[in-house]
DNA sequence: GCCAATTTTTGAACGCGATCAAAAAACTAC
DNA sequence: GTAGTTTTTTGATCGCGTTCAAAAATTGGC
């Protein structure tokens, strides 16, 4: 993530920064077409001062990343009290989540772009985010153990990782809507919310229990 | 694709040699570590040849991609003309394009890197790379045209397209897939098409009409 | 065969992300 | 305060992808 171990004298402040004019700037004009000598200036500093705060310009993605997990953590807190639920829990996640994400749109199209690179160190499958994908797991975890919804324990541990790859889907889906106010994905996300909420229900259904084992046998082999 | 209207004199030659160049040094090094320069100088070039054959090096890419899809177009005649078991069809399929890809595996990385950037010209689903995805896609209905499983009709109209992307999963998977011999992709796959096939058999039955119909829906939506 | 028009090839030049030696600033111990 | 050490900042520098004006090769009409 950042390459200094944050000695946090008030320099500290450089960092912040920094991190601050790259985001404005991603925001502004997207992450290919914001240049490191631009944050840089933005933030007043020397071209090379970025680099000793963050060890790429994607690094700098990195750590916003992290960011907005952690704001994720906090909103999310006050509907899982509230609501038990599962779509409405599912839905207020991925609500708060879109709501977060907006202004970030069109930078995180070059974000996600690294998703499929497994030598990218931001991609959101690697080795390099993985404490930040497993709390944002653990959010969906919680979405589950917290509802009304009784699921099969065979099925249920593999659940929280299935439910952030299909909330990952609808981010990408989100990225390439063009749709006036991302109607279409607010539609998706509708329906596909209404799908696996029904499908959960039946899965307990004993006709379907070949069919359930098969598809956590597929699950398994993937986790290795 | 390409930028010249291959106006076919011998010099289109250097066209092929600058791909093959590319290719092979792809194969070797990989996408990002291989520069254009060294493309230029393997293929005996100027550095600005390879502009004046291929807009970009992303653009050497899709015609790689346009160039296997051709090829898998020839590979698949054979097994679909024998076979009209769904599942060996299926099979067939995917184990033809992981043959061919094989060689490029490193390479493909940094290639399906822009898979999720709407913006870069290689996304496998963006706008530019429409008409091959379109041939992709028609080998899928191909196959399910002419195997035995019989589908409901409002279901068959979006399998092709949800093959297509379930293979594109696939590709995925095996570009991350670190195991000996890809065995993880193999066992993957080999579940995939059990589970793929048992509900695509199941799908006719009284009981999940409703659930089916949900899904349709949601087919629906995505593709606007 | 010749010359003008066109296609193909060249390589210097540009701004980029990234690196690094050296300068400046901040901190520590006395 | 001062000297020595560490942290922070600087900007010149590198090789990259890409561009482009100009040179070279090829083509077509006569």
């Amino acid at each position: 993530m950042s390459s200094r171990k944050l000695s946090t004298p008030k320099a500290e402040e450089t960092r912040r920064r920094i991190l601050q004019a790259a985001l404005g700037l991603f925001q502004e004009k997207g992450f290919a077409e914001t240049t490191i000598r631009e944050i840089a200036r933005e933030a007043s500093v020397a071209t090379g001062a970025a680099y000793y705060y963050f060890p790429s310009k994607e690094a700098i993605v990195m750590a916003f990343y992290a960011q907005t997990q952690e704001e994720m953590q906090e909103l999310t807190r006050k509907p899982m009290a509230e609501e038990s639920d599962l779509r409405a829990r599912l839905k207020a996640i991925l609500d708060l989540k879109f709501e977060q994400l907006r202004p970030y749109q069109k930078a995180l199209g070059a974000v996600f772009a690294s998703a499929a690179d497994p030598a990218s160190p931001i991609s959101p499958f690697g080795d390099q985010t993985q404490a930040i994908r497993d709390q944002s797991i653990r959010i969906f975890r919680e979405a589950l153990e917290g509802s009304d919804v009784k699921v099969p324990s065979d099925l249920a541990d593999h659940l929280p990782r299935l439910l952030w790859l299909y909330h990952m889907g609808l981010v990408l889906f989100w990225i390439h809507d063009r749709s006036p106010r991302q109607k279409r994905t607010e539609r998706l996300m509708n329906r596909s919310l209404d799908l696996i909420v029904r499908l959960l229900r039946v899965s307990r259904f004993r006709i379907l229990a070949p069919l359930r084992k098969a598809g956590v046998e597929l699950l398994r082999s993937v986790e290795e």
